[in-house]
DNA sequence: GGATAATCGAGACGGTACGTCTTGTCTTAAA
DNA sequence: TTTAAGACAAGACGTACCGTCTCGATTATCC
């Protein structure tokens, strides 16, 4: 999985001495546990079998990695970097409904297929049982994406209603916007979590529709 | 659910007559089991330190149980059947919208506010790293408690909107019940297991009247 | 092996109250134990093995046994009652070298040989493990032998040398048929015990030999 | 016997380059094990309590023995090099049956008194009961100690009897030396193991004066 | 272009918990 | 009252991983 891409800085990367790390044994390490979680599930997954089946020794994998967590959220960043990006919209432009669409559906495919989701799932999953992964998923990846996210769909609320939010300042349409990708975001995150199965498009593009219309209806007060 | 059940066990049914169980052990191991969960987190939480906190002997515990889930899972089964309870309608009266409205509140409370729903979040996360976990929950308590919802919620609607659901049969209208049981539920799972915080009754408010608003859109075709 | 046995009392037998002792009970725990014992040695040797195998329950074993060294005892007991009995001499007349030299080669039997000498071989293993096992054998089994046979021992060497003994009284011939007997088994038990082979009978005739010549020696101090 | 051997232990010798073992542990473990035995007897000796006293993780000890039959054999093997060596016979010549004699006593002494003996008693104890215990003392510590002494033994015949074997050639010797081993062996064992009790010396001049006093009379056949 | 220092593999170490087994006590229901 | 059945508290079994620790054997800079 992770094994095409080079080297870029992720985000739970050691700030600055790191100084000679072997690149070989930290892919192989990323690439081993993401294989063991695959194969043997979270509880299955551990830092020995990863050792073992990377070739590399458990004092490596200490030495960079404060537990097996902290693996599969590197993993997870890396993914997701390809997988959730939005194409850049034209210079001056702002992005418009039509790439948010996309985006969900990308965000559906990423969360409802192995193996690209089966880490999100599983890190989701162990947040709810320990608060480090919790915060360290809430601080970390999923924080910075609900903020590029909250940020671009404002955008979209924006092209689509001119007059509003500019009445009560880009805050009042960050609250809009925020409430809009949460009502968005909760079907997906329910099915995939709760029903466990690949998502539905015509789920995404219902709630999409579905909420734009009662976001119209309420910025028209008057009809 | 399991409202009908009298009293012992849910998983691990004895398919021989339960010889002579003893009534203390089980509850003194539901017991120190759900205080071990808030004490120390699902990860903390060993069939050791619940056998010494009941001052019960392991193979007790392996005898009646197969897992630390099972535990958990009886005392989820056993809190709800209380805590998600809905009142009798009266004799010949089918649920009304505002039992269900009473309902969700009450769903809410109970998956938002520890002690009761952390056994829930708990078996919820760990239903994402485990399929056995997962399995037990959807055909046992999930899979019960939704069949129960989808038919009161039917009736709600059926209530609501009277000729609607009839031409169909019961068929449609359990599939229309049934989106928005999920459509109901989807908002309240999504704050409780993404956002880790109680639920403001209010989100509850909203969510039953946008979705009622839209069922009542959809059942009316010519407006 | 003890299957044959009837009824009869012996030594470990509990005294008076054994009040509706259920026999057939008795001999499924005598021969399960002693099946076991061959089967699976003394350490796989349970009491619930031995419950299970004989059909019974633990706590009937329990009520009438102490441990499974005792059950053991009662079989060596009942085994050796035949096994290890002299003939009886014509009346009158008191034991003769040929006898002992007969008992000697019964005895060398007995104790080389599975399963007859199986369980006590087992019981003197123990014994080197367990205070309680060597007092409940040197007290009892090996303790009333020894005192059955050294006396036998002492009426041979009478009527070998008529004169000796008579002399110092019964007590220095006591002695005397004490030592000598030690110098007659030693070399059986080492041969047992050590080198855990059945027993040679020439060893047996050649001790005795080697043992009488010096016994006569010693006797007659002017040659 | 083992007195060739630098310093490692006897079971579980490893194949490999035998990694980087801890000393300090591995001494702790034998001699909690000696002390455990001494206060608890054999049956209370467990590998949890060996590695609590010696304040070591139970997988340590697993690693370098397989049971604890195995860490009190190491035990014994240290213990009898010192007390069972024979003093070094002057340069060219060869034993003589006042070294004999001398070690003889050291060998009761040895075998009748705890706690040096008491691993021993233990060990032939054990070895009644399981075979694999039987082989390991068997092919190890007594069949190493045995053809030791044998040779030694045979020397000492030769010195004794000049003529007498080089006739038959050393083959010969050797039968006569194991039986003579053997009748100086039995009554100490005997002694040691069904008497229980430290062993008289006079018992061990006796028994060398006798049997040294048949086999001269043996070597000698026309007197 | 060696010296030096961090990283690497390997794996021993003190621990904790696992799930199983047996102990000896107890309770129940049938005879 | 004894029996078969078996639940119970206790605790040892042997195994699996944890996270820390020492080893030499590579590297890869820096002097």
């Amino acid at each position: 999985m992770a094994a095409t891409r080079p080297v870029g800085p992720t985000v739970a990367e050691q700030p600055a001495p790191a100084k000679r790390r072997n690149e070989n044994a930290r892919l192989a390490v990323l690439n081993a546990a993401d294989d063991l979680l695959v194969e043997r599930g979270f509880d299955g997954l551990t830092i020995e079998g990863i050792a073992a089946r990377a070739g590399v020794a458990k004092q490596t994998i200490y030495r960079w990695w404060k537990s097996k967590v902290d693996i599969l959220y590197d993993n997870l960043v890396l993914d997701a970097e390809d997988a959730l990006a939005w194409p850049e919209p034209a210079p001056g432009a702002s992005y418009t409904v039509a790439e948010l669409r996309g985006y969900l559906h990308r965000f559906a495919l990423f969360l409802g297929t192995a193996p690209a989701g089966r880490v999100l799932q599983a890190l989701l999953g162990h947040a709810q049982l320990d608060r480090r992964t919790f915060d360290l998923l809430h601080t970390g990846f999923l924080g910075e994406l609900t903020a590029r996210d909250t940020e671009r769909v404002r955008q979209c609320l924006a092209g689509l209603v001119p007059g509003a939010g500019g009445q009560d300042g880009a805050g009042a349409g960050a609250a809009e916007a925020s409430a809009l990708l949460d009502a968005l975001l909760a079907p997906l995150y329910y099915r995939a979590l709760l029903a466990r199965g690949p998502i539905d498009p015509a789920l995404v593009d219902a709630a999409l529709d579905e909420q734009l219309a009662l976001a119209l209806a309420r910025s028209t007060p008057g009809v």
